[in-house]
DNA sequence: TCAAATCTTAATGAAAGGTTAATAAATGCT
DNA sequence: AGCATTTATTAACCTTTCATTAAGATTTGA
Protein backbone atom coordinates (compact mmCIF):
# COMPACT_ATOMS: atom_id res chain seq x y z
CA UNK A 1 0.00 0.00 0.00
CA UNK A 2 1.52 3.26 -0.91
CA UNK A 3 0.27 6.50 1.03
CA UNK A 4 0.60 10.27 0.58
CA UNK A 5 1.46 12.83 3.41
CA UNK A 6 1.56 16.24 4.10
CA UNK A 7 3.03 16.74 7.34
CA UNK A 8 5.54 19.51 8.06
CA UNK A 9 6.96 17.85 10.77
CA UNK A 10 9.70 16.08 9.50
CA UNK A 11 10.76 14.33 12.16
CA UNK A 12 7.10 12.79 12.89
CA UNK A 13 7.01 12.07 9.74
CA UNK A 14 10.14 9.71 9.42
CA UNK A 15 8.94 7.84 12.46
CA UNK A 16 5.49 7.19 10.78
CA UNK A 17 7.07 6.06 8.06
CA UNK A 18 9.55 3.46 9.82
CA UNK A 19 6.80 2.07 11.33
CA UNK A 20 4.48 1.65 9.16
CA UNK A 21 6.85 0.27 6.32
CA UNK A 22 7.15 -2.67 8.67
CA UNK A 23 3.31 -3.08 7.81
CA UNK A 24 3.71 -3.43 3.99
CA UNK A 25 2.50 0.60 4.39
CA UNK A 26 5.24 2.93 2.00
CA UNK A 27 4.73 6.98 3.06
CA UNK A 28 5.99 9.45 0.79
CA UNK A 29 5.90 12.62 2.96
CA UNK A 30 5.95 16.39 1.40
CA UNK A 31 6.32 19.03 3.59
CA UNK A 32 5.47 21.44 1.06
CA UNK A 33 1.69 20.96 0.28
CA UNK A 34 1.81 22.63 -3.45
CA UNK A 35 4.19 19.98 -4.38
CA UNK A 36 2.14 17.30 -2.54
CA UNK A 37 -1.02 18.95 -4.96
CA UNK A 38 1.24 18.61 -8.05
CA UNK A 39 2.30 15.05 -7.10
CA UNK A 40 -1.26 13.65 -6.08
CA UNK A 41 -2.67 15.21 -9.44
CA UNK A 42 0.28 12.40 -11.41
CA UNK A 43 0.79 9.46 -8.96
CA UNK A 44 -1.62 7.14 -7.91
CA UNK A 45 -1.95 6.46 -3.77
CA UNK A 46 -4.09 4.42 -1.84
CA UNK A 47 -4.79 7.31 0.85
CA UNK A 48 -3.43 10.89 1.69
CA UNK A 49 -2.81 11.93 5.26
CA UNK A 50 -2.84 15.48 5.60
CA UNK A 51 -1.54 17.23 8.50
CA UNK A 52 -4.47 20.21 9.05
CA UNK A 53 -1.64 22.69 11.22
CA UNK A 54 0.33 23.14 8.20
CA UNK A 55 2.57 26.63 8.77
CA UNK A 56 0.80 29.92 6.69
CA UNK A 57 -1.61 27.39 4.99
CA UNK A 58 -5.28 26.25 6.05
CA UNK A 59 -5.19 22.48 5.77
CA UNK A 60 -8.96 22.78 5.14
CA UNK A 61 -7.89 24.59 2.33
CA UNK A 62 -5.80 21.77 0.86
CA UNK A 63 -8.35 19.25 1.19
CA UNK A 64 -10.46 21.24 -1.01
CA UNK A 65 -8.03 21.65 -4.02
CA UNK A 66 -7.75 17.43 -3.66
CA UNK A 67 -10.92 16.97 -3.51
CA UNK A 68 -11.68 18.60 -6.58
CA UNK A 69 -9.74 16.18 -8.55
CA UNK A 70 -9.74 13.33 -6.66
CA UNK A 71 -11.58 10.78 -4.74
CA UNK A 72 -8.73 9.82 -2.83
CA UNK A 73 -9.18 8.23 0.86
CA UNK A 74 -8.15 11.22 3.18
CA UNK A 75 -7.09 10.96 6.65
CA UNK A 76 -7.01 14.30 8.28
CA UNK A 77 -4.41 14.55 11.87
CA UNK A 78 -4.23 17.66 13.81
CA UNK A 79 -2.96 19.45 17.01
CA UNK A 80 -5.85 21.55 17.60
CA UNK A 81 -8.37 19.32 19.52
CA UNK A 82 -10.99 21.71 18.05
CA UNK A 83 -14.03 19.73 17.06
CA UNK A 84 -15.28 21.57 14.63
CA UNK A 85 -12.13 21.14 12.45
CA UNK A 86 -13.14 17.79 12.81
CA UNK A 87 -16.99 18.07 11.67
CA UNK A 88 -15.53 20.60 9.19
CA UNK A 89 -13.19 18.20 7.74
CA UNK A 90 -15.30 15.67 7.60
CA UNK A 91 -17.62 17.41 5.42
CA UNK A 92 -15.60 18.62 3.57
CA UNK A 93 -15.13 15.12 2.24
CA UNK A 94 -12.10 13.23 4.12
CA UNK A 95 -13.46 10.44 5.82
CA UNK A 96 -11.43 9.62 8.53
CA UNK A 97 -9.76 12.15 11.68
CA UNK A 98 -6.98 11.59 14.08
CA UNK A 99 -5.81 14.04 16.63
CA UNK A 100 -2.29 14.33 17.54
CA UNK A 101 -0.66 12.81 19.51
CA UNK A 102 -1.85 9.62 17.90
CA UNK A 103 0.02 5.84 18.27
CA UNK A 104 1.23 4.91 15.04
CA UNK A 105 -0.61 1.53 15.81
CA UNK A 106 -3.79 3.95 15.42
CA UNK A 107 -3.05 5.31 11.87
CA UNK A 108 -2.32 1.51 10.95
CA UNK A 109 -5.37 0.51 11.90
CA UNK A 110 -7.21 3.90 10.61
CA UNK A 111 -5.71 2.79 6.88
CA UNK A 112 -6.63 -0.52 7.28
CA UNK A 113 -10.04 0.12 7.86
CA UNK A 114 -10.08 2.78 5.31
CA UNK A 115 -8.77 0.68 2.51
CA UNK A 116 -10.80 -1.82 3.18
CA UNK A 117 -14.12 0.09 3.61
CA UNK A 118 -12.97 1.40 -0.16
CA UNK A 119 -12.24 -2.27 -1.56
CA UNK A 120 -15.80 -2.97 -0.36
CA UNK A 121 -17.45 -0.03 -1.83
CA UNK A 122 -15.52 -1.15 -4.97
CA UNK A 123 -16.45 -4.67 -4.68
CA UNK A 124 -20.16 -3.31 -5.08
CA UNK A 125 -19.48 -1.52 -8.13
CA UNK A 126 -21.98 0.84 -7.66
CA UNK A 127 -22.64 3.06 -10.18
CA UNK A 128 -23.28 5.92 -8.15
CA UNK A 129 -20.74 8.66 -6.74
CA UNK A 130 -21.54 11.45 -4.89
CA UNK A 131 -19.44 14.02 -4.85
CA UNK A 132 -20.57 16.33 -2.37
CA UNK A 133 -17.98 19.24 -2.36
CA UNK A 134 -19.04 20.05 -6.39
CA UNK A 135 -22.58 18.83 -5.33
CA UNK A 136 -22.47 16.66 -8.43
CA UNK A 137 -23.63 12.79 -8.69
CA UNK A 138 -22.17 10.49 -11.74
CA UNK A 139 -24.59 7.66 -12.41
CA UNK A 140 -22.73 5.44 -14.77
CA UNK A 141 -19.71 7.74 -15.08
CA UNK A 142 -22.15 10.32 -16.19
CA UNK A 143 -22.61 13.15 -14.23
CA UNK A 144 -26.28 13.97 -13.52
CA UNK A 145 -27.16 17.61 -13.87
CA UNK A 146 -29.55 18.11 -10.55
CA UNK A 147 -31.10 21.39 -8.69
CA UNK A 148 -30.34 21.57 -5.54
CA UNK A 149 -33.42 20.13 -4.30
CA UNK A 150 -33.08 16.74 -6.65
CA UNK A 151 -29.19 16.55 -5.50
CA UNK A 152 -29.90 16.81 -1.59
CA UNK A 153 -33.03 13.93 -1.81
CA UNK A 154 -31.37 11.80 -4.19
CA UNK A 155 -27.78 12.07 -1.86
CA UNK A 156 -29.73 11.14 1.40
CA UNK A 157 -31.71 8.21 -0.06
CA UNK A 158 -27.98 7.16 -1.45
CA UNK A 159 -26.70 7.38 2.10
CA UNK A 160 -29.33 5.68 3.50
CA UNK A 161 -29.48 2.32 1.37
CA UNK A 162 -31.98 -0.02 1.09
CA UNK A 163 -33.94 1.73 4.23
CA UNK A 164 -37.34 3.49 3.59
CA UNK A 165 -36.97 7.12 4.22
CA UNK A 166 -40.15 8.87 4.84
CA UNK A 167 -41.22 11.92 3.51
CA UNK A 168 -40.72 13.54 6.36
CA UNK A 169 -37.66 12.88 6.76
CA UNK A 170 -36.67 14.32 3.58
CA UNK A 171 -37.90 17.31 3.97
CA UNK A 172 -36.42 18.21 7.34
CA UNK A 173 -32.72 16.65 5.85
CA UNK A 174 -32.67 18.77 2.52
CA UNK A 175 -31.70 22.51 3.17
CA UNK A 176 -33.35 23.03 -0.12
CA UNK A 177 -36.98 22.22 0.66
CA UNK A 178 -38.94 24.55 2.79
CA UNK A 179 -39.79 23.10 6.36
CA UNK A 180 -43.50 23.45 5.26
CA UNK A 181 -43.41 22.10 1.83
CA UNK A 182 -45.94 19.54 1.23
CA UNK A 183 -45.28 16.02 1.27
CA UNK A 184 -46.56 15.60 -2.51
CA UNK A 185 -43.40 17.55 -3.64
CA UNK A 186 -41.15 14.93 -2.85
CA UNK A 187 -43.15 12.85 -4.76
CA UNK A 188 -42.39 15.69 -8.01
CA UNK A 189 -38.90 15.55 -7.21
CA UNK A 190 -37.93 11.96 -7.22
CA UNK A 191 -40.08 11.61 -10.26
CA UNK A 192 -37.43 14.13 -11.63
CA UNK A 193 -34.95 12.32 -10.64
CA UNK A 194 -36.19 9.13 -12.11
CA UNK A 195 -36.19 10.84 -15.31
CA UNK A 196 -32.55 11.93 -14.82
CA UNK A 197 -31.69 8.20 -14.25
CA UNK A 198 -33.92 7.02 -17.10
CA UNK A 199 -35.87 4.53 -14.67
CA UNK A 200 -38.25 2.54 -15.65
CA UNK A 201 -41.52 4.33 -14.98
CA UNK A 202 -43.31 0.89 -14.56
CA UNK A 203 -40.55 -0.83 -12.53
CA UNK A 204 -37.70 1.47 -11.29
CA UNK A 205 -34.65 -0.01 -10.58
CA UNK A 206 -32.71 2.38 -8.31
CA UNK A 207 -35.14 4.25 -7.02
CA UNK A 208 -38.43 2.29 -5.26
CA UNK A 209 -41.56 3.53 -3.59
CA UNK A 210 -42.52 1.99 -0.53
CA UNK A 211 -46.46 2.61 0.21
CA UNK A 212 -46.99 4.24 3.16
CA UNK A 213 -43.97 4.86 4.12
CA UNK A 214 -41.98 7.37 1.13
CA UNK A 215 -38.67 6.13 -0.50
CA UNK A 216 -35.37 3.87 -1.14
CA UNK A 217 -32.35 3.45 -2.55
CA UNK A 218 -31.40 0.17 -4.27
CA UNK A 219 -27.80 0.04 -5.27
CA UNK B 1 -18.73 -12.32 25.27
CA UNK B 2 -17.03 -10.03 23.21
CA UNK B 3 -18.95 -6.13 22.68
CA UNK B 4 -18.11 -3.19 20.87
CA UNK B 5 -19.09 0.00 22.58
CA UNK B 6 -19.69 3.47 21.34
CA UNK B 7 -19.16 5.91 24.06
CA UNK B 8 -17.17 9.16 24.62
CA UNK B 9 -16.55 9.74 28.26
CA UNK B 10 -13.54 7.66 28.18
CA UNK B 11 -13.46 7.77 31.70
CA UNK B 12 -17.18 5.25 32.19
CA UNK B 13 -15.84 3.36 29.22
CA UNK B 14 -13.12 2.53 31.48
CA UNK B 15 -15.05 1.70 34.29
CA UNK B 16 -17.41 -0.54 32.81
CA UNK B 17 -14.91 -2.65 30.87
CA UNK B 18 -12.83 -3.18 34.11
CA UNK B 19 -16.19 -4.42 35.85
CA UNK B 20 -17.60 -6.40 32.87
CA UNK B 21 -14.21 -8.38 32.28
CA UNK B 22 -14.63 -10.19 35.71
CA UNK B 23 -18.20 -12.27 34.52
CA UNK B 24 -16.11 -12.88 31.04
CA UNK B 25 -17.53 -9.95 28.80
CA UNK B 26 -14.73 -8.09 26.69
CA UNK B 27 -15.01 -4.79 25.82
CA UNK B 28 -13.61 -2.69 22.90
CA UNK B 29 -14.66 0.85 23.35
CA UNK B 30 -14.25 3.71 20.49
CA UNK B 31 -15.04 7.32 20.83
CA UNK B 32 -15.35 7.93 17.29
CA UNK B 33 -18.31 6.33 15.68
CA UNK B 34 -17.15 6.41 12.64
CA UNK B 35 -14.06 4.11 13.62
CA UNK B 36 -16.46 2.14 15.79
CA UNK B 37 -18.58 1.40 12.47
CA UNK B 38 -15.79 0.76 10.02
CA UNK B 39 -14.47 -1.60 12.56
CA UNK B 40 -18.11 -3.56 12.88
CA UNK B 41 -17.97 -4.12 9.41
CA UNK B 42 -14.71 -6.02 10.11
CA UNK B 43 -14.91 -7.79 13.60
CA UNK B 44 -17.81 -9.98 15.20
CA UNK B 45 -19.36 -9.00 17.96
CA UNK B 46 -21.78 -10.27 20.53
CA UNK B 47 -23.22 -7.07 20.88
CA UNK B 48 -23.30 -3.38 20.57
CA UNK B 49 -23.54 -1.02 23.83
CA UNK B 50 -24.45 2.80 21.90
CA UNK B 51 -24.24 6.07 23.46
CA UNK B 52 -26.68 8.36 21.96
CA UNK B 53 -25.49 11.17 23.17
CA UNK B 54 -21.89 11.66 21.32
CA UNK B 55 -20.78 15.33 20.83
CA UNK B 56 -21.22 16.61 17.35
CA UNK B 57 -22.96 14.08 16.12
CA UNK B 58 -26.61 12.01 16.54
CA UNK B 59 -26.20 8.58 17.80
CA UNK B 60 -29.63 7.56 15.97
CA UNK B 61 -27.85 8.13 12.70
CA UNK B 62 -25.02 5.64 14.03
CA UNK B 63 -28.01 3.26 14.89
CA UNK B 64 -29.64 3.46 11.71
CA UNK B 65 -26.20 3.30 9.64
CA UNK B 66 -25.45 -0.43 12.09
CA UNK B 67 -28.49 -1.68 11.24
CA UNK B 68 -28.10 -1.12 6.99
CA UNK B 69 -25.66 -3.79 7.39
CA UNK B 70 -25.61 -5.49 10.61
CA UNK B 71 -28.60 -7.57 12.77
CA UNK B 72 -26.12 -7.36 15.95
CA UNK B 73 -27.91 -6.39 19.27
CA UNK B 74 -28.00 -3.42 20.33
CA UNK B 75 -28.42 -1.46 24.23
CA UNK B 76 -28.45 2.34 23.24
CA UNK B 77 -27.81 4.19 26.40
CA UNK B 78 -28.64 7.96 27.10
CA UNK B 79 -27.90 10.83 29.75
CA UNK B 80 -31.29 12.55 27.97
CA UNK B 81 -34.17 11.21 29.65
CA UNK B 82 -36.16 12.02 26.93
CA UNK B 83 -38.76 9.48 26.17
CA UNK B 84 -38.94 10.09 22.44
CA UNK B 85 -34.99 9.01 22.08
CA UNK B 86 -36.56 5.33 23.38
CA UNK B 87 -39.09 5.09 21.33
CA UNK B 88 -37.44 6.07 18.59
CA UNK B 89 -34.58 3.96 19.32
CA UNK B 90 -36.46 1.08 19.29
CA UNK B 91 -38.34 1.47 16.64
CA UNK B 92 -35.40 1.77 14.85
CA UNK B 93 -33.81 -1.13 15.29
CA UNK B 94 -32.31 -1.35 18.83
CA UNK B 95 -32.66 -4.28 21.97
CA UNK B 96 -32.93 -2.15 24.39
CA UNK B 97 -32.23 0.83 26.38
CA UNK B 98 -30.79 2.02 29.52
CA UNK B 99 -30.99 5.49 30.75
CA UNK B 100 -27.93 7.26 32.22
CA UNK B 101 -26.64 6.67 35.31
CA UNK B 102 -26.61 3.06 35.14
CA UNK B 103 -25.10 0.80 37.62
CA UNK B 104 -23.04 -1.88 35.66
CA UNK B 105 -24.90 -4.60 37.17
CA UNK B 106 -27.56 -3.51 35.32
CA UNK B 107 -25.56 -3.28 32.17
CA UNK B 108 -24.25 -6.94 32.17
CA UNK B 109 -28.16 -8.46 33.34
CA UNK B 110 -29.16 -6.76 29.93
CA UNK B 111 -26.23 -8.35 28.17
CA UNK B 112 -26.61 -11.59 29.53
CA UNK B 113 -30.48 -11.66 28.58
CA UNK B 114 -29.91 -9.81 24.94
CA UNK B 115 -27.57 -12.74 24.52
CA UNK B 116 -29.32 -15.39 25.88
CA UNK B 117 -32.70 -14.27 23.44
CA UNK B 118 -29.79 -14.43 20.33
CA UNK B 119 -29.24 -18.17 21.37
CA UNK B 120 -32.67 -18.73 21.91
CA UNK B 121 -33.52 -17.61 18.11
CA UNK B 122 -30.47 -19.41 16.45
CA UNK B 123 -31.57 -22.46 18.40
CA UNK B 124 -34.85 -22.69 16.50
CA UNK B 125 -32.87 -21.34 13.30
CA UNK B 126 -36.29 -19.85 12.30
CA UNK B 127 -36.43 -19.57 8.52
CA UNK B 128 -37.99 -15.75 9.46
CA UNK B 129 -36.64 -12.64 9.48
CA UNK B 130 -37.87 -9.85 10.20
CA UNK B 131 -35.73 -6.37 9.02
CA UNK B 132 -38.22 -3.90 11.08
CA UNK B 133 -36.21 -0.94 9.34
CA UNK B 134 -36.62 -2.15 5.93
CA UNK B 135 -40.05 -2.94 6.48
CA UNK B 136 -39.20 -6.52 5.18
CA UNK B 137 -39.74 -10.00 6.52
CA UNK B 138 -37.28 -12.76 4.92
CA UNK B 139 -38.65 -16.40 4.70
CA UNK B 140 -35.87 -19.07 3.91
CA UNK B 141 -33.72 -16.14 2.76
CA UNK B 142 -36.01 -14.93 0.08
CA UNK B 143 -37.78 -11.45 0.68
CA UNK B 144 -41.44 -11.81 0.68
CA UNK B 145 -43.71 -9.03 -1.35
CA UNK B 146 -45.90 -7.77 1.22
CA UNK B 147 -48.17 -5.32 1.55
CA UNK B 148 -47.94 -2.65 4.82
CA UNK B 149 -50.77 -4.20 6.20
CA UNK B 150 -49.73 -8.16 5.41
CA UNK B 151 -46.37 -6.96 6.55
CA UNK B 152 -47.70 -5.57 10.02
CA UNK B 153 -49.84 -8.77 10.80
CA UNK B 154 -47.13 -11.28 10.10
CA UNK B 155 -44.81 -8.83 12.14
CA UNK B 156 -46.93 -9.12 14.95
CA UNK B 157 -47.69 -13.01 14.71
CA UNK B 158 -43.86 -13.71 14.15
CA UNK B 159 -43.16 -11.42 17.58
CA UNK B 160 -45.83 -13.05 19.60
CA UNK B 161 -44.82 -17.08 18.38
CA UNK B 162 -47.14 -19.56 19.64
CA UNK B 163 -49.46 -17.25 20.75
CA UNK B 164 -52.95 -17.04 19.24
CA UNK B 165 -53.56 -14.01 18.86
CA UNK B 166 -57.02 -12.81 18.27
CA UNK B 167 -58.53 -11.02 15.14
CA UNK B 168 -59.37 -7.47 17.32
CA UNK B 169 -55.73 -7.49 18.92
CA UNK B 170 -54.48 -7.53 15.16
CA UNK B 171 -56.61 -4.55 13.90
CA UNK B 172 -55.83 -2.39 16.46
CA UNK B 173 -52.22 -3.24 16.69
CA UNK B 174 -51.88 -2.61 12.79
CA UNK B 175 -51.54 0.35 11.48
CA UNK B 176 -52.64 -0.29 8.02
CA UNK B 177 -55.89 -1.03 9.26
CA UNK B 178 -58.74 0.73 10.30
CA UNK B 179 -59.59 0.43 13.49
CA UNK B 180 -63.56 -0.39 12.89
CA UNK B 181 -62.37 -2.41 9.84
CA UNK B 182 -64.48 -5.95 10.13
CA UNK B 183 -62.99 -8.70 11.68
CA UNK B 184 -63.34 -10.89 8.12
CA UNK B 185 -60.68 -8.51 7.16
CA UNK B 186 -58.09 -10.32 8.60
CA UNK B 187 -58.91 -13.71 6.80
CA UNK B 188 -58.39 -12.18 3.88
CA UNK B 189 -54.79 -10.74 4.78
CA UNK B 190 -54.11 -14.12 6.31
CA UNK B 191 -55.05 -16.31 3.17
CA UNK B 192 -52.81 -13.74 1.26
CA UNK B 193 -49.81 -14.21 3.30
CA UNK B 194 -50.22 -17.79 3.93
CA UNK B 195 -50.18 -17.62 -0.29
CA UNK B 196 -46.91 -15.63 -0.27
CA UNK B 197 -45.51 -18.53 2.40
CA UNK B 198 -47.14 -20.63 -0.23
CA UNK B 199 -48.68 -22.82 2.77
CA UNK B 200 -50.00 -25.98 2.17
CA UNK B 201 -53.91 -24.82 2.64
CA UNK B 202 -54.97 -27.89 3.67
CA UNK B 203 -52.75 -28.09 6.67
CA UNK B 204 -50.24 -24.49 7.01
CA UNK B 205 -47.27 -24.96 8.86
CA UNK B 206 -46.61 -21.59 10.21
CA UNK B 207 -49.78 -19.77 10.16
CA UNK B 208 -52.45 -21.29 11.75
CA UNK B 209 -55.62 -20.49 12.61
CA UNK B 210 -57.37 -21.12 16.53
CA UNK B 211 -61.10 -21.66 16.63
CA UNK B 212 -63.01 -19.38 17.83
CA UNK B 213 -59.70 -16.83 18.77
CA UNK B 214 -57.98 -16.08 15.97
CA UNK B 215 -54.45 -16.64 14.76
CA UNK B 216 -50.96 -17.99 15.57
CA UNK B 217 -47.66 -18.57 14.55
CA UNK B 218 -45.47 -21.32 14.47
CA UNK B 219 -41.85 -21.24 13.74
C1' DT C 1 -75.63 -33.70 10.54
C1' DC C 2 -75.87 -28.96 11.04
C1' DA C 3 -74.69 -24.55 12.43
C1' DA C 4 -70.87 -21.74 13.10
C1' DA C 5 -66.35 -20.59 11.78
C1' DT C 6 -63.02 -20.25 8.36
C1' DC C 7 -61.25 -20.01 3.55
C1' DT C 8 -61.14 -18.11 -1.02
C1' DT C 9 -62.28 -15.34 -4.84
C1' DA C 10 -63.98 -11.33 -6.93
C1' DA C 11 -65.55 -6.59 -6.87
C1' DT C 12 -65.00 -1.90 -5.38
C1' DG C 13 -63.76 2.38 -3.78
C1' DA C 14 -60.75 5.19 -1.21
C1' DA C 15 -56.14 6.39 -0.67
C1' DA C 16 -51.51 6.66 -2.39
C1' DG C 17 -48.41 7.35 -5.94
C1' DG C 18 -47.09 9.27 -10.74
C1' DT C 19 -47.02 12.98 -13.96
C1' DT C 20 -47.80 17.32 -16.04
C1' DA C 21 -48.59 22.05 -16.08
C1' DA C 22 -48.94 26.47 -13.83
C1' DT C 23 -47.01 29.70 -10.57
C1' DA C 24 -44.10 32.27 -7.81
C1' DA C 25 -39.90 32.90 -5.75
C1' DA C 26 -35.07 32.91 -6.19
C1' DT C 27 -31.08 33.32 -8.91
C1' DG C 28 -28.20 34.77 -12.55
C1' DC C 29 -26.99 37.85 -16.27
C1' DT C 30 -26.61 42.16 -18.97
C1' DA D 1 -32.03 47.91 -12.02
C1' DG D 2 -34.54 44.91 -15.30
C1' DC D 3 -34.96 40.84 -17.90
C1' DA D 4 -34.28 35.83 -18.40
C1' DT D 5 -33.67 31.50 -16.36
C1' DT D 6 -34.06 28.21 -13.00
C1' DT D 7 -36.57 25.64 -9.80
C1' DA D 8 -39.36 24.58 -5.53
C1' DT D 9 -44.11 24.31 -4.79
C1' DT D 10 -48.91 23.57 -5.53
C1' DA D 11 -52.87 22.06 -8.05
C1' DA D 12 -55.08 19.00 -11.01
C1' DC D 13 -55.66 14.77 -13.09
C1' DC D 14 -54.68 10.03 -14.03
C1' DT D 15 -53.14 5.37 -12.65
C1' DT D 16 -52.20 1.91 -9.38
C1' DT D 17 -52.50 -0.30 -5.14
C1' DC D 18 -54.72 -2.60 -1.71
C1' DA D 19 -57.79 -2.76 2.46
C1' DT D 20 -62.39 -3.86 2.77
C1' DT D 21 -66.76 -5.99 1.90
C1' DA D 22 -69.70 -9.36 0.05
C1' DA D 23 -70.72 -13.92 -1.26
C1' DG D 24 -70.28 -18.56 -1.77
C1' DA D 25 -67.55 -22.82 -0.78
C1' DT D 26 -65.43 -25.59 2.60
C1' DT D 27 -64.25 -27.12 7.05
C1' DT D 28 -64.88 -27.90 11.87
C1' DG D 29 -66.62 -29.68 15.99
C1' DA D 30 -70.45 -30.77 19.00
Amino acid sequence: MKVIMIEDDAELAEILSEYLVKYGIEIENYEDPFIALSVLRIKDFDALILDLTLPGMDGLEILKKVREFSDIPIIISSARSDLSDKVLGLELGADDYLPKPYDPKELEARLKAITRRRERREDKKSEFTIYKNRREIYYKNQPLNLTPAEFEVLSFLIEHPNQPIDREELIYSCESLSDRASEKTIDVIISRIRNKLKEDPKSPKHIISVRGIGYKFVP
